[in-house]
RNA sequence: CGCGGGGUAGAGCAGCUUGGUAGCUCGUCAGGCUCAUAACCUGAAGGUCGUUGGUUCAAAUCCAGCCCCCGCAACCA
């Protein structure tokens, strides 16, 4: 038993929520789901991130104030974690006064220690798209955007990030589980081997944001801002004891691929600067493609996960989601690959086995079994197959290899649908003994995958469990009162985008 | 010489870091069963692992070259 703590990143409120921000969600939550059902204790977070200039534009063209703007989408990001079944145990706003004390903490505590100065900001500035370039971006001597460009330079706050290069590489060389998959942890080696600049962490263009400490004409950079919320979330700055923090000690980050180097460059700097222990793990996903392509809005192939909760349950997307991709890669979501994993595994395998064996015993069983008072070596080879199947799946939630741990468990369920057609009850239904002795084996096999499976699936295992009962003399079973995932029709038309 | 990802049975993918009978889901074909969501079970067909060369007793896996596909304004997991 150990304190876990779990986080997804903070969303940022520009746009709404789709596939992208479902799935970390969803990833989170499973993986919350299964260090409670390991007896571990979990927190698990999440959040919106909602300052930044970005913001105040869209806000602006939306004509309402910033805050207004935030309340709206971050609103947004809230209604989706109860639609998605998400488990969490706080939702944190970068707007939450909370948070703003936090960050003005930390950032008096890197200001104070040494490691923020007040320097000069110099780059091409694009007046028209009002953006900043460095050299190395310029075309032509035009901004990327293709505006042009005056040099300017204005006061900004530095982060001494250069000072970082060589303790960053020393700290990962000494925790090569830092950052998870080994490939991003490649990339990010080379990037920081390369050599650190020092980080700009102010902005003077803008307002939406946290004031610096002393100095309200900056904001802080959000990046910083948003970074220090896993922080928050730990009760920071009134915890201000976080390296002796069991959750703190062992947080894992959840984040994107593109991301990364926020998470696992800046943050551990941040946090080393700061005097607090660096994050146990940054663990990084791909990405989804649509129908084999980029989503994008203009090509309307952007997929919807409300839209698939409301056709065929939140249980079937994050199974889904889970199953198809192999985390840490980019997969494709399809329609047509939806189906076919729900037809085949959550109806047929899974939802079929439940419903014939439920149902067989409720018919010619009454509804009771006994204990078993020996059980033959055929049904002990039975239940140590699933056993060691089951046991298999868990063993791969340390390298997050979430694809194979259903693997495993559909590979149990496979084990139980086939040990039904081996046994044949039907056959048997007048020696009572044999009977119930099958049946009790399969019921605890049953018992046991649901379990296993419900991280993933809470609500139909929910459903499945609860009509187990024990009691003095053995178990009651009730049939199942709904068909827990109703075959989908696949020549039938959906609509799954947004 | 831009960067990154990828090329493994009809489809979608795993395996490659730490070389050693090529695996998963679906699909196809042929049987079986009837408890169950027209579900389930059994068996079969189908791959020279992009290509060339190298290292090795042994390469999908390591090394080198080549060919082909995808992404790289912004936003965003």
């Amino acid at each position: 038993m150990k304190d876990i703590y779990i986080t997804t990143p903070i969303y940022y409120v520009n746009a709404k929520p789709h596939i992208g921000h479902a799935y970390t969600t969803i990833v989170c939550d499973v993986f919350a789901r299964i260090n409670k059902m390991l007896g571990n204790n979990v927190k698990f977070v999440t959040g919106t991130d909602e300052h930044g200039k970005k913001i105040e534009q869209s806000a602006v063209n939306a004509g309402i104030e910033p805050q207004a703007f935030t309340d709206q989408i971050s609103e947004l990001f809230r209604n989706m974690l109860p639609v998605l079944n998400i488990s969490n145990d706080d939702f944190i706003r970068t707007t939450q006064e909370r948070h703003k004390k936090a960050v003005t903490a930390f950032w008096t505590k890197l200001y104070d220690a040494g490691y923020i100065y007040l320097g000069e900001y110099e780059g091409w500035y694009d007046i028209r798209n009002e953006a900043y370039f460095s050299d190395d971006e310029l075309v032509d001597g035009k901004s990327p955007l293709g505006g042009d460009v005056t040099l300017m330079k204005e006061p900004c706050y530095f982060f001494r990030l250069s000072q970082f290069t060589d303790i960053l590489l020393k700290y990962y060389d000494e925790h090569p589980d830092f950052i998870f998959p080994i490939q991003r942890k490649n990339e990010v080696v080379s990037f920081v081997k390369s050599g650190l600049k020092d980080l700009a962490v102010s902005r003077t263009t803008f307002k939406w944001g946290i004031p610096v400490p002393n100095d309200p004409k900056h904001v802080i950079y959000v990046w910083l801002d948003a970074l220090v919320n896993y922080l928050t979330l730990n009760g920071y700055p009134e915890n201000n004891d976080q390296n002796n923090d069991n959750y703190w000690l062992n947080v894992h980050h959840f984040v994107g691929k593109e991301i990364v180097r926020f998470h696992a460059v800046y943050w551990p700097a941040f946090l080393i600067a700061a005097g607090i222990n660096p994050p146990k793990q940054v663990i990084s996903h791909g990405w989804w493609l649509s129908e084999g392509e980029k989503m994008s809005k203009s090509v309307g192939n952007v997929q919807d996960p409300i839209k698939y909760c409301s056709l065929f349950g939140s249980d079937a997307l994050r199974y889904f989601v889970l199953r198809e991709l192999t985390f840490g890669n980019d997969g494709n979501f399809s329609l047509t690959g939806f189906i076919n994993r729900y037809n085949s595994v959550l109806a047929n395998a899974y939802g079929n086995l439940c419903s014939r064996v439920l149902s067989f015993i409720t018919k010619y069983c009454n509804g009771n079994l006994s204990i078993p008072s020996n059980i033959d070596e055929d049904l002990v080879e039975f239940t140590n197959s699933v056993d060691s199947a089951l046991n298999e799946s868990i063993s791969y939630i340390e390298q997050y290899s979430f694809s194979k741990y259903l693997e495993k468990i559909e590979l149990a369920i496979s084990y139980a649908n086939k040990f039904v057609d081996r046994k044949e009850p039907w056959r048997i239904k007048d020696n009572q003994t044999i009977l119930n002795n099958i049946l009790y084996v399969l019921i605890d096999a049953i018992q046991k995958i649901s379990k296993y499976f419900e991280p993933v699936i809470p609500i139909a295992c929910g459903k499945v469990l609860q009509c187990i009962t024990a009691n003095s003399e053995g178990i009651t079973i009730k049939a199942l009162d709904s068909v827990l995932f109703p075959k989908i029709d696949e020549n039938a038309t959906f609509d799954v985008y947004e």
